[in-house]
DNA sequence: ATGCTAATGCTATTGAGTTGCAAATATAGG
DNA sequence: CCTATATTTGCAACTCAATAGCATTAGCAT
């Protein structure tokens, strides 16, 4: 239940110049215990009637701008939400883990880090990010 | 110009069991010479009158059940359809090549193939496919 | 306690992706 | 060439994710 160092979803929150609200310590809550990618609508259905779904929108923004969660898209191009795992480095998000999506029931889980090969890219393009997406069925849809 | 071991694109048409129509020689022949991904959207700029909206949906996702073409999300989730270099294959489009999204005009290309690196994936879980995307600027926007 | 700023709720809009059905058309067979 | 049929197309309508504007509410520093 201890994320980032062992800091409370309040000072998490705080930490990076959020304001502590219901709303974003539920749905931080949420992303911490579900063990996968959550999507709004996710959040929508798990958590009913909390808060409207701009909100929710909102609130999921905040936190990936903000370094307490990433944006994966799932095998539609939703997008997805998830806590990491290994946020002590201080929420650079930059570590390639790859996300593995379940083609069946369309969940999304964070993988373990990965060294990825060089890509040779054409010449003038400039490499940012990296991202690897493996797709299959989960244990559950397997 | 020559794609596909030479064949043309009514002949490449047919050997998918796919009619030969107006619309679905240009959309191939805008893929083939475009040299990116084309969002249906991107279709539609660079065709307009050609057909309706849902004619064009209809099409490309036509060619990618057919081989013909492979679908592939840009950075906003949007699908885009590129026609595959390498094709002499036979339309198994299950070659690991990767793709790079340029975060600012938010065009995408493909690269040459690449091995991944093994990822352990966790228990019960059963993988079909891998996908690579790095993301950056193009030349154009560098 | 209070005032400022950030967060929320509501309304409304955009754009991608879809489906159902009727009209048009590509192609195989005579 | 003409016809029959299965495919393809066009149109209308709809779903859903994403998102902007604005008035109201609420967190928090002092």
């Amino acid at each position: 239940m201890n994320y980032f160092c062992g800091m409370s979803n309040e000072q998490l929150l705080r930490s990076r110049g959020l304001r502590v609200t219901n709303t974003r310590k539920a749905v931080l809550r949420l992303l911490q215990r579900s063990g996968k990618a959550l999507s709004q609508a996710d959040v929508e259905r798990s958590l009913p009637d909390l808060a409207d779904r701009v909100t929710l929108f909102r609130v999921l923004q905040a936190f990936e701008e903000n370094g307490l969660a990433h944006r994966v898209q799932d095998a539609h191009g939703v997008s997805r939400f998830a806590v990491c795992a290994d946020s002590c480095s201080g929420g650079h998000h930059h570590d390639v883990h790859a996300h593995f999506r379940c083609l069946v029931c369309g969940d999304v889980y964070c993988l373990d880090p990965v060294t990825l090969p060089k890509v040779s890219i054409p010449k003038g393009f400039k490499l940012k990010d990296s991202q690897l997406h493996l797709e299959g069925s989960c244990s559950a849809c397997s």
